[in-house]
DNA sequence: CTCCTTCTGGACTGCTGAGTCTTATTAAGT
DNA sequence: ACTTAATAAGACTCAGCAGTCCAGAAGGAG
């Protein structure tokens, strides 16, 4: 039952969630980090019930007693962890718009949105990022509110930030057709297949191979098959 | 905690699981399937963890003991239950093929594919599937080979008989491009977003409205715009 | 050095759950 | 009527878990 050491993969999902930490800077902030990330890799691997907060202390090197000085409970923790490593998601979709600023001309629109496809593929299909949108999803019984506000933030935010970045593109010309319309179709086009197989499967990662170069090729000459100006 | 009545809606779901059962056509069989239905709607809305044996006997008017002679354990019902509810994704797949078998001519191809996505976009967007779906998700980390599984039978099934159905229309000269490829595009353009957003919302369901229209029409627009011959 | 806070380690409470067992009841088969 | 099997109802075992409590050990601040 040892947790094998991909703490570093779990680091790249976790954030600076000890900000709102108390007093000393990093006393108490040093502790919760070590729980927050023993109970984000706790959680993707085993669900919310399927981790018990004594296995949260084990995992952390911390007594139980001081989880519970950190955080009120285990839905606190569980709350607390899941908006955190949403901010991800945020971070991507924030670094879109600047994906296709420097697209011009029709001739690099294509090759543009290939590269943008494959980057958003290789993102999505990261197994922690399926892992955690399996959490969630299989939480959402139990935590309406806090589904949706993942919706909202991550997927919800990137098909925000796709759109806008289609509106400036057909304020250039380059393409036509609504804003909201392209970016879904682009969005399902690119990942729909390999997001819909890759909730149901723990390793496959066809991002590795150049599986993922055919599908992002594939999809984006779909796609401009109708929105290309 | 009253379970409320939606036991029609979990019937839609239910097969003839007993099927296997013992002796008395209607003696066992009838404390089975009681059996099964309460445990299928109890795992769907509160999943495997969130549901307990004592919950599923109550919910099946039936004593624990019967439950246990009936089932070896908690996860063999729950193994036998995701199995045979997928039985209705493999009924589905199984209609498409008919389903654009008389289209012959170009003109009627497009209100074809129309009526086939609409049709798609509400079957997969029932609530009793989605539950299911994520259900399944959720446990995939618990139960990887039944989430392989159901894949498999379900989307996996589906996208087989949609490219069926593809290759034969590209026999009569009706779509061009690969019927894999095809039935991959056609099928995430009608319900990429849709799903995506259904996994996390237990209500909304955009297949009501006219929404459903408006996805399926839009979809069946852009998927032409490449495939048709 | 001393105060104050935090941490540890582990015991402890109260509860819930899976699965077994017992006894008596029902119902069917012969 | 007699036998056999299944069932109901509920007690029971054993384990795990959330959350609390406590005694003692650090450890920094004055």
């Amino acid at each position: 039952m040892a947790e094998p050491a991909d703490t570093a993969a779990v680091d790249e999902l976790i954030v600076r969630i000890g900000a709102g930490a108390p007093a000393t800077p990093d006393g108490q902030t040093g502790k919760r980090a070590a729980i927050v990330r023993a109970a984000t890799g706790l959680f993707l691997r085993h669900g919310y019930q399927g981790t018990s907060t004594d296995q949260i202390a084990a995992a952390a090197s911390v007594s139980k007693q001081t989880v519970y000085n950190q955080f009120r409970d285990k839905e606190t923790l569980f709350r607390e962890i899941v908006v955190g490593v949403t901010a991800t998601a945020e971070r991507f979709a924030l670094s879109l718009p600047e994906a296709l600023a420097g697209v011009r001309t029709p001739e690099e629109l294509e090759p543009a949105l290939r590269a943008l496809a494959h980057q958003y593929l290789s993102a999505v299909l990261n197994p922690q990022v399926l892992a955690l949108r399996r959490l969630i999803i299989g939480e959402t019984n139990r935590f309406p509110e806090l589904a949706a506000e993942y919706y909202r933030r991550a997927p919800g935010r990137v098909l925000a930030a796709l759109a806008d970045v289609f509106d400036r593109l057909r304020d250039r010309g380059l393409v036509t057709g609504g804003p909201a319309d392209a970016a879904d179709d682009y969005a399902y086009l690119v990942l729909g297949r390999a997001l819909d197989h890759g909730m149901f499967h723990l390793d496959d990662t066809p991002a590795d191979t150049g599986a993922a170069r055919r599908i992002a090729d594939r999809a984006v000459t779909v796609f401009l098959g109708t929105y290309r100006a």
